[in-house]
DNA sequence: AACCAGATGAGAACAGCGTTAACTTCAGAT
DNA sequence: ATCTGAAGTTAACGCTGTTCTCATCTGGTT
């Protein structure tokens, strides 16, 4: 349960191991794949010893989610960002739905861990589950500023929400496999995702209709 | 793909491990998940020898693509029944997202192992790029009715169908967070998809209205 | 300046795992 | 009746997550 220093420098012995592990893990997740990773190889590539990592993560699963945790507070750094000099309701709108988007791209390892219960319980971390719920408020946010504008239809702000956030999930998901799948690069499924990739914003817009009047 | 029974007394040969391998598997992943599942402790709880199963898989791995391929003979067998009897264009389009969802709520455990590249090497599997090749198809057969009836958006097939894959998918992701994670219940999060789960079906029309004209 | 408490790291050890190799048993075709 | 290949077994290797015990470093107190 230690959940300590989240993003701050300075330690003694390595400098500060927990965010050179954060950073290990995550660039073992990116070229290779979650099953493959190990605790004590992640030390090793450090040069620690292979028992260190325990001082920072009580288990492997608090890694994950350690990863998770840094992840979620890096998307609604982002989210606010770029909602930040928005002009319009539906501008802000857009623009998080292309904010999310990017994220899951850009912080692709961390991203899969989001929806990865076997991987992650969110159950026993609470940091987790607040730095989440911080990234569902932004985009209750900006659905609220919607509903004023009369943008949608006529539905409550949680069910707006969750449609919302299905298609940005489906829309992302599928984008990763893209990446991942070499495999369906000759088949109609591939040139399906291809589609996505290519005219991303085209795509957004019409998954975004679902809710728009 | 045998799928004999099981009637044969504990003899030396048991009567279809394969089968039974595949069945224990799904139901560990069912009630527990993918990284706590340990090929010995399947084969304890059969009753065979720890390395029994490597003459039905040559890997775990194997065994995960091996659970995939069987959830998508399933799938493509379900849109196949749900088609049979429709009448109209929009209504075989419908009937092939409720057939989706249905599949991934009761299937849930082979679902999931879909979008796992972590634990499913498509790429190395032929049988499972073709399980699933079959699937998209039925997918694409549906679409081109609709295009025929002029009921999408003026987009190429594959487009439609990576739009509609990506509503569907979404919606099955976080309806399954409604039973994987307790912990979101009293949250913001924890209402929308109890929205999703409750309004299914309305949920459903508004995300293929993205592509419908 | 000396000291102490707690945080951080190291090392040894344990049980369990995936996987391989070499061996045994059985069922069915010849 | 025999032979062959599929299916199951036993033993072993190296790796893993995790825990326990012990060593070291650091910052604050006296």
């Amino acid at each position: 349960m230690t959940e300590t220093s989240d993003d701050l420098p300075g330690s003694y012995h390595h400098g500060d191991l927990r965010l050179a592990i954060l950073k290990a893990a995550c660039d073992h997740l990116r070229r290779e794949n979650a099953e493959s990773l190990s605790l004590r190889a992640l030390a090793r590539g450090i040069g620690v010893s292979q028992t260190a990592p325990y001082r920072h993560f009580d288990s492997k699963n608090a890694l994950f989610a350690g990863i998770a945790t840094w992840g979620f507070q890096i998307l609604s750094g982002q989210m606010q960002a770029s909602l930040a000099d928005q002009t319009s309701p539906m501008e802000s709108f857009l623009t998080l739905g292309r904010c999310y988007l990017d994220f899951s791209r850009e912080h692709a390892e961390k991203y899969q861990l989001f929806f990865d219960s076997s991987l992650v319980e969110f159950g026993e971390y609470p940091r987790l589950q607040e730095a989440s719920g911080v990234c569902f408020d932004h985009l209750l946010d900006v659905i609220r500023l919607g509903q004023q504008a009369r943008l949608f239809v006529e539905r409550e702000e949680e069910e707006i929400a969750a449609i919302v956030w299905a298609g940005l999930h489906g829309m992302a998901s599928l984008l990763q496999l893209k990446h991942g799948r070499q495999d369906l690069i000759d088949r109609p499924v591939g040139k399906a995702i291809r589609f996505l990739a290519e005219e991303q914003d085209q795509t957004l817009n019409l998954l975004l209709r679902s809710v728009l009047k």
